[in-house]
DNA sequence: ATGCCGTGGAAACCACGA
């Protein structure tokens, strides 16, 4: 057996599926090929009452999601443990009405699923609606790793941390995903105490988790990377492997991202 | 360098994504 440890692991997943009624055979195919055991999942483009919740239940999977008409939804997914739902607005602005955050506790871990915002263009309000969502991700994630629980922030980052994390950086210099503005709001979140799964155990590897439907970007490797793991020091220390899932990628009818996903050495 | 692809929703085009 190719896949044999000597350790029981847990595994978290992450995919940005673009719409999960249109991609819901390639989820189902996954689910079933990768068996995750928590998946945090985002771009749902349903409202709540369109989440496929039967077909996720048969593949063996509880839910809870926040849905949004045409954009936007996040869900998170448990194989295993029930999901204690913690919250599924990002506090900070009460105005804010997109679906782009949802937190639960699974297994005494705390799971943020997260869909930051685009931001492009560049210069405009998206763009300081992606900065101002950023500032209020970092003030909740500091709230959280002061509460000294094992935490993880799981999502579709829409940043490019590194010039390692895209194909061609200089194309890219002001994009919405890779302005230093941004690239310096992640950096001030993970310097918080926060450890970029897939970077620490891929150093200096290019890794990417999207890449364009056009220009035969999946073909040639023009990808980004920019769906994340955030850990806190306690999931940190159990972290063993860590991936992508590039072949999905390669499916009929996919999402322009591919799932990644983590493995922690299970608690004692 | 670019929405050339793809989704959802409303109306046979538009908004939006990265």
């Amino acid at each position: 057996m190719a896949q044999s440890f000597h350790y029981d692991a847990v595994k978290i997943a992450t995919y940005n599926v673009n719409g999960i009624n249109g991609r819901l055979s390639v989820l189902l195919r996954w689910l079933k090929e990768a068996s995750p055991d928590i998946v945090c999942l985002q771009e749902l483009k349903a409202p709540a009452e369109k989440f496929p919740e039967k077909m996720i239940n048969a593949a063996g999977y509880q839910a809870i999601w926040h849905g949004q008409k045409s954009w936007n939804g996040v869900a998170i997914l448990s194989r295993k443990g029930p999901l204690q739902e913690l919250r599924r607005v990002l506090p900070g602005d009460p105005a804010d009405m997109q679906s782009r955050y949802i937190e639960a506790i699974v297994n005494d871990t705390v799971i943020g699923c997260l869909y930051l915002p685009n931001g492009n263009p560049f210069p405009g309000p998206k763009f300081e609606y992606k900065l101002n969502w950023f500032k209020r991700l970092t003030a909740h994630a500091k709230k959280l790793l002061a509460e000294d629980v094992p935490v993880a922030l799981v999502g579709d980052f829409n940043v490019m941390p590194t010039e390692l994390d895209v194909y061609k950086p200089e194309r890219w210099l002001n994009d919405a995903l890779f302005r230093m503005e941004v690239r310096t709001a992640f950096k001030k979140l993970v310097d918080q105490g926060w450890t970029d799964a897939l970077r620490k155990l891929h150093p200096g590897e290019t890794i990417y988790t999207f890449w364009d439907y056009f220009r035969n970007a999946y073909e040639r490797n023009a990808g980004l990377r920019i769906d994340h793991f955030l850990l806190s020091a306690h999931l940190d220390k159990r972290l063993r492997r860590a991936g992508v899932d590039r072949h999905v990628r390669g499916w009929e009818k996919t999402s322009d991202h591919a799932p990644v996903w983590i493995e922690l050495k299970k608690r004692n």
